[in-house]
DNA sequence: TTGTAGGCGTTATCAT
DNA sequence: ATGATAACGCCTACAA
């Protein structure tokens, strides 16, 4: 056991004195080492290792005015979605070796834009965002701050900071050409709430796009909005399977709802695609391994979280203003999408 | 547009100039209120918002040495296992006030420890490990740096630090005897990597257990140890079906292995649970839809993400030793394990 | 109730 | 190559 009184954290100034040197020679050790000459070098590492010592964060912070450190506030840690982009960008970030510090918003725009003050207040040299649409004012602090901002899961040029990502109205539309291609007239939507959430705003109408492109009525979409999880999926089914008329098929904002959807459809009898079709968005794990397998779009978020943390980090790097990539997604036809029963 | 020239970052001195008070009376208002007059408060207050003004993390830090901040390490972010327990966990935090960061590991004991180190230079008040098993001095550090920490996932009483969690060991002994019961001889095994997790182990050697139980020879399992991840349990149930004798059943240390294996299973032609039966281990999403539905062990993650924030929450403020604390977790048998066929 | 002033642990600018 | 020393922004006795 070790002994149970708490000793005092060690210091810089701790360091030196064992190594008989002073506190700026020890800082060098550590930060430039190559301005040191070897032998003190090693007495110092030594000093250090003896005594655990390990630097201040805060009080590195505070002098160095560079953390070292990028901040990311997403929707939700809760499922994949987003954990897939994320890790990727955070492997690529550990590469260069900065620290990310991961908050989540559940959905809330209040809440996020709390979690973003709270990382700048942490001294966060940029920030990754999901979506780009918020309060401008939130913009506008971060632009006088000086705080490299990137947002992906979406592709705007025109958005007030870079994006990378792809185009939600694009992808959705691809998707649902192929759905009314087979056939489908009544078209039911699954949707995350679309009040903060531009991707969910986006994908909805690219829905309505294809509809008037193919000359159907807006009266024939029945829309559900829903928050986000695989019940509430099951639960937004179960209503649109109340309505009058029917829907042969129920297209979903995210594969999440869609799962929920699909298993509710078979508690409840539905044979899937036989009875309604069943559409995703974004390709997750879930999509393959249930079954039938979801048709979705397939969306590049391993890519996207690399290029993100690349770009991001030159723009920390350069202060150079970023650049935005549009990236592709495409469709997944898998057994969940069928032709209507005549 | 905003003015593109970044203003610098507004400071308690510059509140306190425009409010026409002093710096101690600006800190007030901000973290003692009560302690402030309501016209003098109103007035700071109003000078905040006009300056946007958000105070310095690694300043206050410094100066305060109380972070309100807690230090989570998963082993990954990339999949829901430890995402739901960790959303409850945030959640817990964020009712009194407090942040969380999280860092991940992806299950490297080096990695981990560095994580560690950066949340403890960053001044975490407290910290959330997964896993109770590692290197001594690192607890030795936690423990002269004073630093309250709990370990979830498993439970041992034993454990240099409390733990919050579920006998992995108990767990997957009843899951065992379940398969034994049902007739299975030939067991095949696929477990994450045991080295650095303490959780695998118990899981791997609760099944020995379970075998030697019934009398059966250590000869009749066949063990796979792989990397974590849907692909690599595919990868592992094809080595363990081209063994000799080939397993009746396999069973996965968790559900992505399992689901995995299942996935490869179907695309080899083997029926599950006709030819072999699968299990896994967690009750995440993907054990509920995939199908046949998957056997696994259910563990209660939102319950014990909870706990173990009340329980930390409580080791920082009172600076008390903790209490650890044991859950519960139950088979659920679904359609993936049924007896091997004569 | 409010102000003054010292100190928190590092980094970085000068000297030496 | 190394050493003094002045910031960095905030908190908190202590004084008024």
């Amino acid at each position: 056991m070790t002994a149970p009184s708490t000793q005092p954290t060690p210091t810089l100034a701790d360091v030196a004195r064992r190594a008989g040197v002073s506190t700026a020679t020890v800082s060098r050790c550590l930060n430039t080492p190559d301005r040191v000459i070897e032998e003190t070098r090693n007495r110092v590492l030594e000093a250090v290792r003896e005594l655990g010592y390990s630097p201040n964060f805060g009080a590195r912070t505070l002098a160095a005015k560079r953390t070292n450190t990028i901040g990311a506030v997403i929707p939700t840690m809760e499922n994949a979605i987003f954990a897939r982009g994320l890790q990727a960008f955070q492997e690529e970030l550990r590469l260069k070796g900065i620290t990310l510090l991961v908050a989540s918003s559940s959905y809330r725009a209040d809440l996020e834009e709390e979690q973003i003050r709270t990382l700048v207040a942490r001294g966060a040299d940029g920030l990754f965002l999901i979506g780009a649409h918020r309060d401008p004012a939130l913009y506008d602090f971060l632009n006088r701050r000086g705080i490299p901002t990137l947002a992906a899961w979406v592709h705007d040029p025109d958005a007030p900071v870079p994006t990378i990502g792809f185009d939600n109205h694009a992808a959705m539309l691809d998707l649902a050409r192929e759905v009314i291609a087979r056939g489908h007239r009544r078209i039911g939507v699954i949707s995350a709430e679309q009040a903060s959430n531009d991707r969910a705003r986006a994908r909805v109408a690219a829905i309505r796009a294809a509809m008037a492109e193919a000359g159907l009525g807006a009266d024939t979409l029945s829309l559900v909005e829903t928050a986000y999880g695989i019940d509430e999926g099951a639960a937004a089914f179960d209503t649109l399977m109340q309505r009058t008329p029917r829907p042969s098929v129920v297209m979903c904002g995210n594969d999440v709802l869609a799962v929920g959807a699909m298993g509710r459809a078979k508690e409840t009898g539905y044979d899937v695609p036989g009875d309604v079709s069943i559409t995703g968005f974004d390709d997750i794990e879930l999509a393959k391994v249930c079954s039938p397998g979801l048709t979705t779009v397939h969306v590049p978020h391993r890519q996207m979280g690399t290029q993100a943390a690349q770009a991001l980090v030159a723009m920390v790097a350069e202060g150079a203003p970023g650049q935005g990539q549009r990236l592709d997604t495409y469709v997944v036809l898998r057994g969940s999408l069928a032709p209507p029963r005549a």
